[in-house]
DNA sequence: AAGCGTAAAGTGGTCTGACCACTTTTAGTT
DNA sequence: AACTAAAAGTGGTCAGACCACTTTACGCTT
């Protein structure tokens, strides 16, 4: 009777243990798991059970799976997920206007925290991309936008973020020594003093920039 | 040989075939799916194999099932999928205050975005909050917050937001007239009228009222 | 004829055993 | 030591059997 709260399916129980032994034998992205039969033998479940929570995760592109070979954690992104959410949930895929807007949202929010926490704007990072910038020239911009968002503390958002990245791959990834650098130099800088309202202002700018070169490029086309 | 490609997982094609059959068959979120049995006979494969898919689609919260009652198309949330994903992808379940943190820059998101547009302050729905508020008094708190952001028109947002929502349910749900009233009254009025700065204060104002009330409930326990 | 209660049918939940296709390991031969 | 073929291991799929629960249908009572 005072059971009823436990009386999940088993199938969602099996993944919950599933998460437990990964973390308890510290199995990491790209090892392999036990086989379906040895899961089903330790946790005292058929394997149709054991393979329904496996199936799931591999939806969801937790786990991959090789016939004949094993079952292993994944390393990498999963792009079934947000193409399924979409043509399932929304019934519409989200634009790629609404997947840009959302993803500044992040960023720009990740700005505002750090300008708000002096232990943030002292992080070594900023040096360190500063100097990347100004000798190497040759950084990746969604690189600099994570390290934001990762100061910024906030997993979920980083998570989130990484999402709609992978999702809205950038044409031009590198930056363009010429205009892009000394407004980045300016945003980072603002970061390093806390001052939020200048850190925004060149955030945009940059946002701006960018946008700008995507025309000329397509322009040259 | 040429149907190399074709080689997907039978329980892949099946959540496609399923998104097929339900766009064909005009099903709607809440109407009822075929039964498993009758389904593996459709589609010509063993019932495990449904099964795989349909619990691969339960866990990520596209269909409900109810035993001996049948397999339904989901209409609402579904909570699981935040939880899931963030415990395997993450490692560490995000806390609490990282979901608090990140719907509430959804919501600031959506302020900001609405001020901006004059079309956007002119939606009949502000005339509609105001009337709840100040007549009916029994408004849900999350309802107001999910119009702001179905108002600034980014549906993935709605979406994200909706997830984090459903994770951090909040205990007092509806507002206390007492204070909040007049905040919130506030808060539309700035809306309607697309102060921005203003707006935006009021919200924060209305949050820290919220977080007031929980900590008084909370010690009267 | 209407209402009710029980039996039957329907449905998801789980397990077992079997077979296939493929990969990895093992053992044996050269 | 290198190669090869057999064996073991593993995921992929199916069929059948029960169980627990819900819905439907039927027959009885009123």
């Amino acid at each position: 009777m005072e059971t009823k709260q436990e009386n999940k399916k088993v199938f969602l129980e099996i993944v919950k243990q599933l998460k437990e032994l990964i973390d308890k034998e510290h199995i990491k992205p790209g090892d392999k798991l036990p086989s379906e039969r040895v899961l089903s033998e330790r946790l005292a479940v058929g394997r149709s059970s054991v393979r329904e929570a496996l199936r799931s995760l591999e939806l969801l592109g937790l786990i991959e799976t090789r016939q004949g070979g094993g079952t292993f954690l994944s390393s990498g992104q999963n792009i079934q997920l947000v193409e399924i959410l979409s043509s399932f949930i929304l019934r519409v895929s989200p634009s790629v206007d609404e997947v840009h807007t959302t993803r500044r949202m992040h960023e720009k929010e990740a700005i505002r925290v750090i300008c708000s926490d002096k232990n943030l704007t002292a992080l070594p990072v900023w040096e360190s991309l500063f100097y990347k910038i100004e000798v190497e020239s040759e950084v990746v911009r969604d690189h600099i936008l994570r390290e934001l968002i990762i100061a910024s503390g906030n997993r979920l958002s980083l998570k989130i973020w990484m999402q709609l990245a992978a999702y809205s791959a950038t044409p031009l990834k590198k930056i363009t020594t010429k205009k892009e650098k000394p407004i980045l130099l300016v945003l980072l800088k603002s970061i390093q003093l806390g001052f939020k309202k200048e850190a925004l202002e060149a955030y945009e700018q940059w946002m701006f920039t960018i946008k700008n070169n995507l025309i000329n490029e397509n322009q040259s086309n």
